[in-house]
DNA sequence: GTCTATAGCGCGATAGAC
DNA sequence: GTCTATCGCGCTATAGAC
């Protein structure tokens, strides 16, 4: 286990803040106290908040995308396909990781205070997303594995939604243990 | 139409600072401006921030729940109530709301940065809302207007979050008309 | 109930020593 | 690359005149 570089250790801290507390609710202060280094120092690495936040997005949104593009390569089923998409957001809010959110989720509800730049960041990562979603339901419905009304397109956006509220609301009540409900409901729409 | 008393004014234009920008991302200033007073009449009508938040959420929570029950008491069809419940969300983001979120939804994501009393009331909200998603799925279900698998509960979950995270995205792109198509897909949704 | 004025703090950000 | 020190600003909040 090589030890972690200070830059990766801010963009980890910083990103754990963010999902929880909101990028306009997490400060330098509580990113150099949880790195253990000052202020300043973190100025170093990333002068502007904005920095940061393009630093955060981009690698969140890249390191999303290699996953979901793992799990579209596979040979598994459309069924399995789609829970392990669904498991990327459960993961959030896992005993160890505290009740967050997904970085974009959470950010897209502070997009009117971001620079533009920002915003179209998320906005890529959730036009990106919803394309994959309607990729796997394509794929179920043309295998018969899913069966449901109206186009994959429609139904990508339902699960994208669910996805990204239902979190934010398994936050303020019912956990895991709802979301994992609620993913299993979202399957029964799916097939049929 | 009788002019509108200073203290409503700020839960006015309060509500429609955090729906955009979120708690965090509107301030007494920001009011203030709005309102054409100064930060310290604001504090005269709330002394702490907290005291408006928690004005306005009760506010917006009862005005909520007594639109919805006046929607519910109605003879209308399963499918008309369903539609006009989602009409309310859908309004944030005519012409001339300017793209605001859910209240709620939008307090719902700093959740973990408010005291607890605010937190419980934002939890109630999402209860509230199941709760009564439930009943009109239940109506629809035993009408036979409605036919799905799973729960009315589950599936008034997954509708919830659809909703909630529909807007949040809605207002980064595609707009009304997405939100829109992302509701008649959950009507298709419902009816099998 | 509104105002002016200001306290007190935390924020993002920078300068300059080591 | 990290530190100390500090700047300037915006924030919530309060005191006291009108």
């Amino acid at each position: 286990m090589k030890p972690t570089d200070t830059k990766t250790q801010i963009l980890d801290v910083a990103q754990d803040l963010i999902q929880r507390l909101g990028a306009n609710g997490m400060s330098y202060k509580d990113i150099s106290e949880a790195v253990g280094i000052r202020k300043a120092s973190v100025h170093t690495h990333f002068p502007k908040k904005d920095d940061l936040l393009m630093a955060l997005l981009e690698r969140y949104s890249d390191r999303f995308r290699r996953v979901v593009d793992s799990i579209l390569a596979t040979d598994e089923s459309p069924e399995t396909k789609l829970r392990r998409y669904c498991g990327l957001y459960e993961a959030n809010l896992s005993s160890s990781s505290q009740d967050k959110a997904c970085l974009c989720g959470m950010v897209g509800a502070e997009l009117a205070t971001l620079n533009q730049p920002l915003a179209e960041q998320v906005c890529a990562f959730y036009q990106d997303n919803e394309a994959r979603l309607t990729m796997m339901l394509l794929e179920g419905q043309q295998t018969g594995d899913f069966r449901f009304a109206g186009e994959p397109e429609a139904l990508a956006a339902v699960v994208f939604a669910s996805l990204q509220g239902g979190l934010l609301i398994a936050r303020a009540y019912g956990g895991a243990q709802k979301f994992q409900s609620e993913i299993e409901q979202l399957m029964r729409l799916v097939k049929n």
